[in-house]
Formats: C-alpha cells, structure tokens, sequence
DNA sequence: GCCTCTGTTCTA
DNA sequence: TAGAACAGAGG
C-alpha cells in the first residue's frame, strides 16, 4: 500500500513537474518574439532555428545580441568573416607555398597573428569550407555536440544554464552520446549502496540529478525500496526496484526531431517519457530485489529469509538439549527437528 | 493490499 | 540432511 502510494505521489510530482515545466516554457516561448520585435525577420527566423525554447532569460538576451548568428558559436566567425580570403585564394596561397620556400611562404597577414590566432585562423577557415557547402541548419547539431565550438565559453555557460536547452540538444545527439549522458549522470550521484555485480545501469538511473527528473528514472527514484526506510536493515542487503520490465534497460525513447523542433514536439517529448514511466512500474511481482545476487523476490520476507544465506546468519537455533544446531530458515529447523529428534520426542508427546 | 508465519518442495 | 525458494493461511 505505501509502494502503491509512493508510485502514485511520484507520478503526481512527475506530472505536476512536467506541468510546471511546460508553463515555463510555455511562458517563454510566447515571451521569447516580444524580445526580438526591433530584429528583422531573417534575424528572428534563425534565432529560432538556433533556439526556439529558449527558456532562459540570458539566452534570450544572448542570442538577441548577435541574433545574424544563430548557432551558439559563431561570433569568431561572425567577426573574422570579413577578413578571411576565399577559398580559391587560399588554395592558390597553398599552392604557391608550395611553389615557393616553406620559410618565405608565410603571408604578411600571418607573420602579425599569434599562434594561437594562427590555429583559430585555419580552424575558422576549415569552418567555412565546410558550412558553405552544407545547410545551416545542419550546423544546429554540430554546435550543440559535446565538442563545443572553440569560439566562446559563454556559449557553453549559456548551454548549461539550461537545463531544457541542453536536452533539446540531447535530442540531436548520436544516441551513444545520449547513452553517455544518461549513464554517467546516475553513477555521480549513487550512494550507499556496495558492489552490484552485473546490476542493471536503470537502477541507477533513478538519481539521476540530470534535468531529466521526469524520466522513467526520476519516477522510479521514489519507489525504490530504500533499506533505510526498511525496518529490516540487512547492510544493504536487499532492496526494491520496479520491475524487470526495465531490464535490461532500454535506449532513451527520445523522439529525434534534430531541426524540426517546435513546440508540439516539445509537448510529444514530455508526454512520451511520461506516459512510457507510467508504463515502467507495473504493480508486479519480484519487486523486492538482493542486491548481492540480484536476485528477485515477491516478498520481503522471503528476501530477508534470503539475506540469511549470505549473512550467514542462522537465528533459528534447535531447542533440543545437546543439539546445537542453528538454521537460517525456522521452517528448516522445524524440520529438522521433525527428523532428528522425533524420536526423542514422539514418544513423550504420544504418551 | 501487504505482511509474517508456516508448510511444502526442489536441490546439492 | 540441510539450504533455499515458493505458496497458502491468517493477521
């Protein structure tokens, strides 16, 4: 019953998180052109492209600065634009260093620029080769990958300081990236609990202190049979977990909608991982699980009896005189008594 | 609906 | 023979 109610309330705090959620963003999203209403078109158009949830302030504020650049990195580029050659200029400079000597090859231009400006120079110009030649809006992804332009690092602190922004981001990523992501947040944040051989990563999932809280994950947090709130605490014996229906843990059931994202696919994301957490914990059997052996019980009383035979415990001791024999299990004991000392006491008890 | 107790059954 | 798990009964 009070498995039962905790699955619910963490249902009702999921959704009402959700809710919230969605308000907020909801808020921003209608807030967000009001901010922009002295841009032109083409610059709110490829503002949105770059972000069009973004639910923070700063990020409106940032983007609305150098709005003509929607990516998150580009104010290198944006600056430097003017002054890089073209690239058949280029192409002919490389050709006649080649020509030439590697000493008397380097440009007036380059001689002036620090190393590092040099690096950035022909990183910027490896940028463009490329981005001439593809869509921009294929350049969304790329920027919002783990290996974040060089440009700026207020790009990376605007990206961390949201919490949604980073998972729309998540949603263009490779899925073993998201894989990465969702994996490596939970173990950060698992405790108390000793070595699981083989123990399923979704149990740890559960902490996951990620933005994601709404996740199956973060549902289950709640209906996890903590042995501190057991009264029965074998050292981390055993524990609850929901069901293997969520074993072996499934990819991330995120929706990939890299360059279409709007705010009906904001909505299906939220809903999708909703209604599938709902899903993740039936009321099933084998809830209660050793975490020394992983193995699964329907009872925590057959878990705790079970506990026994790798504490070694055996706190049933046989009462007869002289036996001093000791089980885990009084059903065993009694048993054993049945057998060994029925004949001493048959007897008496028959007479 | 969940729990403990108890008995039964399977296995080494 | 004992360890271990499962299932029914009752609280």
């Amino acid at each position: 019953m009070q498995l039962a109610s905790m699955v619910h309330g963490t249902g009702r705090d999921r959704e009402a998180h959700d809710h919230r959620q969605l308000q907020h963003q909801h808020s921003n999203f209608y807030a967000q052109p009001q901010g922009r209403v002295h841009h032109s078109h083409a610059d709110v158009t490829t503002a949105l492209v770059s972000n069009p949830y973004a639910s923070h302030h700063q990020q409106v504020e940032y983007q609305y600065q150098r709005a003509p650049q929607s990516p998150p990195s580009p104010p290198v580029e944006e600056v430097s634009k003017p002054s890089l050659p073209s690239i058949s200029s280029l192409l002919g400079i490389a050709d006649g260093e080649r020509g030439s000597s590697e000493t008397a090859g380097q440009s007036p231009r380059q001689s002036q620029q620090q190393p590092s400006q040099q690096q950035q120079q022909q990183q910027q110009q490896n940028g463009i080769s490329i981005n001439h030649s593809e869509n921009r809006s294929d350049q969304v992804p790329q920027n919002f990958g783990p290996t974040i332009s060089p440009s700026t690092t207020s790009t990376q602190s605007s990206i961390s300081a949201q919490p949604y922004y980073l998972g729309q981001s998540l949603n263009n990523m490779e899925p073993h990236q998201q894989r990465q992501h969702v994996a490596s947040a939970p173990i950060l944040k698992r405790h108390s609990i000793p070595s699981q051989p083989s123990m399923s990563p979704y149990t740890t999932s559960p902490y996951a202190p990620s933005p994601y809280a709404s996740s199956p994950g973060g549902a289950s947090t709640a209906s996890f049979y903590s042995p501190e709130n057991h009264p029965y605490t074998s050292a981390g014996m055993y524990q609850q977990r929901p069901l293997p229906s969520n074993f072996p843990p499934q990819p991330m059931p995120m929706p990939v909608a890299p360059n279409s994202a709007n705010a009906s696919n904001l909505w299906q994301h939220h809903h999708y991982i909703s209604a599938s957490s709902q899903a993740a914990f039936p009321q099933s059997q084998d809830r209660y699980i050793c975490q020394t052996c992983n193995k699964a019980f329907s009872r925590p009383s057959s878990l705790r009896i079970h506990s026994h035979s790798h504490t070694g415990e055996k706190p049933y001791k046989c009462p007869q005189p002289g036996c001093g024999k000791a089980f885990s299990v009084r059903s065993n004991m009694k048993r054993h008594e049945r057998g060994c000392h029925a004949a001493a006491n048959t007897p008496i008890t028959a007479s």
